[in-house]
DNA sequence: ATGGCGAATGGTAGCGCTACCAATGGCGGC
DNA sequence: GCCGCCATTGGTAGCGCTACCATTCGCCAT
């Protein structure tokens, strides 16, 4: 005595309603679905055409609970508005939106906090692979990220100890070049100045102090920082500070290329020579970069392609072929510009 | 018989573990966590130890089967790099951040085919609300988004013909006050450069139109546009463009900060005076149009704000009090700055 | 002829949760 | 004292799909 039609489902059509127009059983069609090789081809195009006139879409959430693995991918980042993240984030997107895999996106405001509980909410779906920023998890996070049972790629930056995979590069390495760069083009007393300090820009301030330590520039009034959230206008205010607290700043490595940017300006505004007075290096080199007057040397760091990277070992991990290389440091490269040509302009 | 214990999923608690440990049925537990009013005070304090004890997460995928309707407002945006869009992602991300709402992101790249399908999937989920950006809706879209069956709210633009809900701004009026603002302050030849011509950037000229036309000033030599995605770069070539078709230019409204930042490094570059041989007014006001050097005049919008009001109107009308306001106009400021100060700096 | 094997298809029994109704018990009204 | 009502709580029956076993059939080896 069941009742005419879903009780409560809105009257869209259901897998039952596409087997009993294509005169097959429901198992079948959900093969056709999934499988196609493992339906004869006739009954493949039977099942096709009732899909299609029927408008039949699979219920992703039947779906999840039936084969207990949802078709998602959970990706975690610190930041939505960052262009960095923002590029890694496109990546993804881009790698799977031909698949039948969804994404779904957290945003953890570099709280470790906030993202031990999206890694609950998310591990309650099952989902078919994990991304997540950085390698600095706590210790909670890492063990959820352990016992996740799908996956997981740790993005941006590469190190020792991967809970599964991994894709980036070397902040330390970045910081350490940018220096070493403004070093032989001439430039001595060079700042640092970085706002936000998370993991990866203590890594690259790090890399400075190598670099300084080496040739034996070192000077910890040298060092600008501050916890704010970074930006254009805040490396402008940071770059005042560092001036006002060593005059005779001949060059700045700067956390991000907003900073930079804001540097930069400060500069024009105050009839800083740039590069004969004070030199820049940014990082990341966005666009405006290489439009920039004069233009900006930068480290270019490859955020889409980590996306895509990720999305590309996970997708191998799931399919059973788990990548042989399971870090992968896809570097960076050092863009020379006007802003550091001391000499040369 | 049944076997031992769930024979797929991973051994996680499930509901009636929780329930068998505070001794009450299952649907006590479920009404506890979802409805904890109806429950006596006595239970809800026993199944919420016990839900602790266990670590027990509800199963959203089983939730949204159960109930026909998931805890998942689905947003779709033309980018995700866009620094515009990704504030409003930002403003929903944080206003549903500490509800039972997840949020499903689709990136359109400004397609209207893949619009379609990615609404097409959404729906297949049966989503709480849907967010979509923009007005311009292919007739399948909008079909698709009035037969969702949930809230929707059309985000960026205001018009008058909203699926149900909408919030944004009049791109014609800013693109208007934006180019009186430049014929005030004295500029008389003043182009538009715009890049990437959405529909938004195609009103913004519209009303660029308009008040050129009516300070009869209207010239089509002014216009420089490219389908190509914006960015800072692209501001400066083509604005060398604009100025080889037209050697007298001494003002231009840009599409976008982008266009307006590519457009000042070239004039650094060129040795243009701004704002003396040329007034600059960008729209969106990022962070870096007022540090700039000059900074920049802009038509400032309110990003973040319309994604929060976004989740603000589509929970009242899930919680059953749709807003008597359906299209909220939020509005824009112009900014003024530096580089359109032709007479006073 | 018989058995066995693989390919193709189907039936059944859930996945974990909630809608719907039923049941229980306490209490006030008549 | 009986009825009805509200506040609580629980049982049952799915939601739409897929995992896990059949089952069927043709075909080849023995």
């Amino acid at each position: 005595m069941t009742k005419p039609r879903s009780r409560r489902g809105g009257g869209r059509p259901t897998i039952a309603d596409v087997a009993r127009k294509a005169g097959v059983g429901a198992i079948t069609v959900s093969r056709a679905l999934r499988e196609p090789e493992r339906v004869s081809e006739e009954l493949r195009r039977q099942i096709l055409a009732a899909v299609d006139e029927l408008g039949y879409v699979p219920d992703p959430n039947a779906r999840a609970l039936a084969s207990a693995r949802a078709e998602v991918f959970g990706v975690l980042v610190p930041s939505l508005t960052n262009n960095v993240f923002a590029e890694v984030v496109r990546g993804i997107y881009d790698s799977l939106s031909d698949g039948p895999f969804r994404v779904q996106l957290g945003n953890t405001h570099y709280s470790g906090l906030e993202e031990e509980r999206l890694l609950q909410v998310f591990g309650s779906q099952r989902p078919a692979a994990l991304i997540v920023a950085g390698i600095d998890q706590t210790p909670t996070s890492r063990k959820l990220l352990e016992n996740a049972g799908c996956p997981v790629v740790q993005v941006m930056e590469t190190g020792p100890d991967p809970v599964d995979m991994m894709v980036g590069f070397s902040h330390l390495d970045g910081g350490r070049t940018a220096t070493e760069h403004l070093i032989e083009m001439g430039y001595r007393r060079i700042g640092f100045i970085g706002a936000r300090m998370d993991p990866r820009s203590q890594r690259r301030l790090a890399g400075y102090r190598v670099a300084m330590e080496k040739a034996g520039l070192l000077d910890p009034r040298l060092i600008t920082t501050t916890p704010v959230l970074s930006s254009v206008s805040l490396g402008r205010e940071l770059f005042r500070d560092a001036l006002a607290k060593m005059p005779t700043l001949d060059g700045v490595f700067c956390n991000n290329d907003d900073i930079a940017l804001g540097v930069l300006f400060e500069c024009h505004r105050a009839s800083i020579d740039v590069p004969k007075t004070i030199g820049i290096v940014g990082f990341n080199d966005l666009d405006m970069m290489q439009v920039a007057f004069p233009s900006i040397t930068s480290i270019r760091t490859h955020r889409y392609e980590i996306g895509r990277r990720a999305v590309a070992m996970a997708l191998a991990a799931i399919g059973g072929n788990r990548p042989e290389q399971r870090v992968v440091d896809l570097g960076f490269e050092l863009k020379q510009r006007e802003s550091t040509g001391r000499w040369s302009i």
